[in-house]
RNA sequence: GCCGAUGUAGCUUAGUGGCAAAGCAAUGGUUUCGUAAACCAUAGACGGCAGUUCGAUUCUGCCCAUCGGCUCCA
């Protein structure tokens, strides 16, 4: 247990005082249950209807009960005892959750003598220690009963609390800070896409800047994956039935896709995952072991129906582009090309664009669900091998179970959203089945049919959601490789207009390959630079009379606040070399 | 999909049961300027459909979209 002042103590304890405000203007609510989460803590209630205005009184409460210095006291009582309690005040929640602890004695909290609660635990001796500055009523939310879609949806209030004032007021702060580079406000921003109503929901429209980022990711994957030893491959969007009968996605999945169009031969689904074109692809022709591995790396569009209220920018949306690819490989070949794979997500986040912060997750199968398919054997072996995997890479990770696509163990690169939400930015699948259902074979060496494993791997996920991620990651402020407009000339009045057109001309040379634009409009200098920082170019050239007189580029580089002289052909070599070693205001 | 909230011009916001206000952006003009917003003028909006009402942007219902969560997930 942890200490009695430790701040799960008191995040927990407030979790109480929750409960027993709410009891006390709701006293027909049912108590689901009041955990401690990151920063903070929340409790679920059934039967109440509160909106966030609410929050304000059931806070006040809150503070007024705290300062009745009430004692927390723990008891063990019989589970027998306990149910009783909990049937007479009408808690059948709680009534579940002593059934299903199948514990001979439970805990039993009293909050003084007001409140009595189903509890493990973890207080702190008396509300009289608890910060009243220190914490904040933040937010009300819908959350199924144990986390259950079938079952009652609860009323779940969140909380936010810490040791001190300050330490909530810095957590505070730093929320309003991480909305400001919020992906979605700085898409708007930086006109990088957006979404009409008349094209759908969750369906992204790339504007030319945001396009610009995209393609440059995607030139340079492509370079990338030849390099590592990746064909590119391209297939359709649409396919007949019968290939996701194959694949097993009908019906695993059917809910998910959209839904089929209806054609005289039959029915045809826009796809929501490239795998079985490409294995199409694999198996177009008889396969030896001398072939292998075969890596096939596309570019595919995808789209996948989810429910309305999931969609959220370009962090989660309908349809989406993945930087795919799948490596066929023989079992002995696994261990290789899986760690192979992960050596690419390691330069991809660390070295190209400076992501440290996120973690590897294991997903493991979960026994129970009816979800994934039977067949043990298979499982094992592959669970196994990548858990070996895993252990040889050195690298982080967690286990996590129930969490395996539906043919097979995965290793997911998780990352969190500037506002905290956690999302899958990339997923790593060791697949044991394709084999099998999509008849993929190789002659090995003694001319048998062998089974080929399946490798399906994304280390960039899909453009919309890894590109939000860097869009907050960034913070608006691309490097230059990916700024959609990499320098701006400023003249400082018409008069320079054509030396401004000169010096982006030379700026551009034969390749024209830089992103250059004359800011020709008749305003200030000022409000030009106002704007450059506020679009975030990398850099500002300003060009007057000195400029002109000396022959030098004077140059603003973005949030520096001031400027360098710097020749023409100084300032283009080292823009160009910034661009080729793709690194970060170098300037 | 479910729970809760929100929807006023391109953006950020004000406001009302009786002609809807402003800043930025846009457009036209003036100005020709040295490091984060020059000046003047013009144009532009109450998410959609019903209902209540003499009259609805305002009240009610439904729908749509968005936001915060749940579930799901790249």
């Amino acid at each position: 247990m942890e200490k009695e002042g430790s701040i799960e103590n008191i995040r927990h304890s407030f979790a109480h005082l929750l409960a027993t405000s709410v009891l006390k203007f709701y006293p027909k609510a049912k108590l689901g249950i009041g955990p401690v989460i990151e920063n903070g803590f929340y409790y679920d209630f059934g039967d109440i209807k509160i909106a966030e205005s609410d929050l304000p009184r059931i806070e006040a409460e809150m503070r007024k009960i705290a300062s009745l210095n009430l004692l927390f006291k723990k008891e063990l009582w019989t589970s027998q005892k306990a149910a009783l309690h909990f049937k007479k005040l009408k808690q059948p929640y709680k009534l579940e959750l002593i059934k299903d602890l199948k514990a001979k004695k439970v805990g039993m909290v009293y909050t003084g003598e007001v409140f009595l609660d189903l509890c493990r635990g973890g207080h702190v001796k008396n509300t009289k220690e608890l910060p009243l500055q220190a914490f904040k009523l933040t937010s009300v939310a819908g959350a199924y009963w144990r986390g259950d879609e079938k079952r009652p949806m609860l009323t779940r209030i969140y909380g936010a609390a810490f040791a001190t004032k300050k330490e909530l007021e810095q957590y505070l702060w730093q929320q309003a800070e991480a909305k400001k580079r919020d992906h979605r406000i700085l898409g708007e921003r930086l006109k990088l896409f957006a979404f009409a109503p008349e094209v759908g929901p969750g369906l992204p429209l790339w504007l030319p800047n945001g396009t610009i980022v995209r393609d440059e990711i995607e030139k340079y994957a492509k370079e990338v994956e030849k390099e590592w030893g990746y064909q590119r491959v391209a297939t359709p969007h649409i396919a007949k039935e019968d290939l996701y009968k194959m694949s097993g996605h009908i019906p695993y999945y059917a809910e998910s896709m959209y839904p089929p169009m209806k054609l005289d031969d039959g029915n045809y689904y826009l796809k929501a995952m490239n795998c079985p074109h490409t294995h199409m692809i694999y198996r177009s022709q008889p396969r030896s072991y001398r072939e292998l591995p075969i890596r096939y790396a596309e570019y595919g569009t995808v789209y996948r129906y989810e429910l309305s209220g999931t969609l959220a920018g370009l962090l989660r949306v309908r349809g989406f582009t993945q930087n795919d690819a799948h490596i066929y490989c023989t079992e002995a070949q696994v261990e290789e090309e899986f760690l192979n794979v992960m050596k690419l997500h390691e330069f991809w986040y660390k070295k190209i664009f400076g992501i440290n912060d996120f973690y590897m997750r294991l997903s493991l199968p979960s026994k129970n669900k009816k979800k994934y398919a039977t067949m043990p054997e298979g499982w094992k072996k592959a669970t196994s091998l990548l858990q070996g995997i895993m252990k040889k890479s050195g690298l982080p990770y967690m286990e996590v179970e129930g969490e395996a696509a539906f043919y097979g163990p995965k290793v997911d690169f998780q990352i969190k959203s500037v506002i905290g939400r956690e999302e899958t930015a990339s997923t790593n699948q060791l697949d044991f089945l394709a084999a099998k259902r999509f008849n993929l074979a190789y002659k090995d060496q003694a001319g048998k049919d062998s089974p080929v494993y399946v490798i399906h791997r994304a280390p960039l996920g899909s453009h919309e959601r890894f590109i939000a991620f860097l869009i907050e990651h960034y913070a608006g402020a691309f490097p230059l490789w990916l700024a959609p407009e990499q320098i701006w000339v400023l003249p400082l009045s018409d008069k320079f207009i054509p030396l401004a057109l000169k010096v982006k001309e030379t700026l551009l040379g034969k390749d024209k390959n830089l992103r250059v634009k004359v800011r020709e409009e008749n305003e200030t200098l000022g409000k030009k630079i106002r704007e450059g920082e506020l679009q975030k170019i990398p850099y500002l050239v300003i060009l007057g009379e000195r400029e002109q007189n000396t022959e030098m580029l004077s140059i603003r580089a973005r949030s520096k606040g001031n400027t360098v002289q710097m020749s023409m052909q100084e300032f283009s070599s080292r823009v160009i070399r910034e661009i080729s070693e793709k690194t970060h205001g170098t300037l």
